[in-house]
DNA sequence: CGCGGGATTTGCT
DNA sequence: GCAAATCCCGCGG
């Protein structure tokens, strides 16, 4: 399957590709090695919706959300993790898509290195921590949330931020998952804009984020 | 220029 | 269940 081209960001508004992203492959190709994951779990952040970074105006963080489809946004949240969206919308509107969890395909070894990686580099008390990528259990808990595969995957907010997702070594393939049952359902962790039913994920999929 | 809140994750209670 | 991590940036003075 290939990258997805330009006209696939362009074609659909936001909530219809949070749900069109669900069972396509995430590849980040680098001197470290590929890692991609199918996309199993998605929210929608609209350009009139309060939970949006983009509600207000632009700003210097949100900038990469009034660029084009297509692009990526990559913000740090609560001191030290990052999330992933894949903006949509035309350019100039703050819409996007944030990426919550990843069913990992491949480079699966790596990405329990640089999760175990970050921790080391990370808070000293979590030094003990191990993923053992060789496992059902650690396999699962690679990329089970928007920090975690953002790690996993090793996304850098400063070298990925504004980067376009239809050129270069970071994109998104088309589907890999077919046929399967959609959950529709309220965001996670929000303080408004939480009644909203912008989250989308595959039914009984395995590595879907908690709660 | 300083204050505070945030689309999270984790280990310990 | 809860607090900690201790940053980035928007906002108010």
């Amino acid at each position: 399957m290939e990258k997805l081209p330009l006209d696939f960001y362009q074609s659909h508004d936001t909530l219809r590709l949070a749900q069109l992203l669900l069972g396509c492959e995430l590849v980040h190709e680098n001197l470290e090695g590929i890692t991609a994951g199918v996309i199993v779990e998605t929210e929608a952040y609209l350009t009139d919706d309060p939970a949006c970074h983009a509600y207000r105006r632009q700003t210097t963080r949100n900038a990469a959300m009034f660029g084009p489809a297509g692009t990526l946004y990559v913000y740090q949240i609560y001191n030290h993790y990052n999330c992933i969206n894949v903006v949509t919308g035309p350019e100039g509107v703050g819409e996007a898509v944030l990426i919550r969890a990843l069913e990992p395909t491949e480079g699966i070894e790596l990405m329990g290195f640089r999760r175990n990686d970050a921790f080391k580099t990370g808070f000293e008390r979590y030094r003990n921590n191990t993923i053992d990528s060789s496992s059902a259990n650690g396999q699962r808990n690679l990329c089970n949330g928007p920090g975690k595969l953002t790690i996993a995957m090793g996304i850098d907010r400063q070298k990925h931020n504004s980067s376009s997702l239809t050129t270069g070594e970071l994109f998104i393939r088309g589907p890999v998952f077919h046929d399967f049952d959609m959950v529709t359902t309220t965001r996670i962790g929000l303080t408004r804009g939480a009644d909203l039913p912008y989250r989308f994920y595959i039914s009984g999929n395995r590595y879907i984020s908690k709660k």
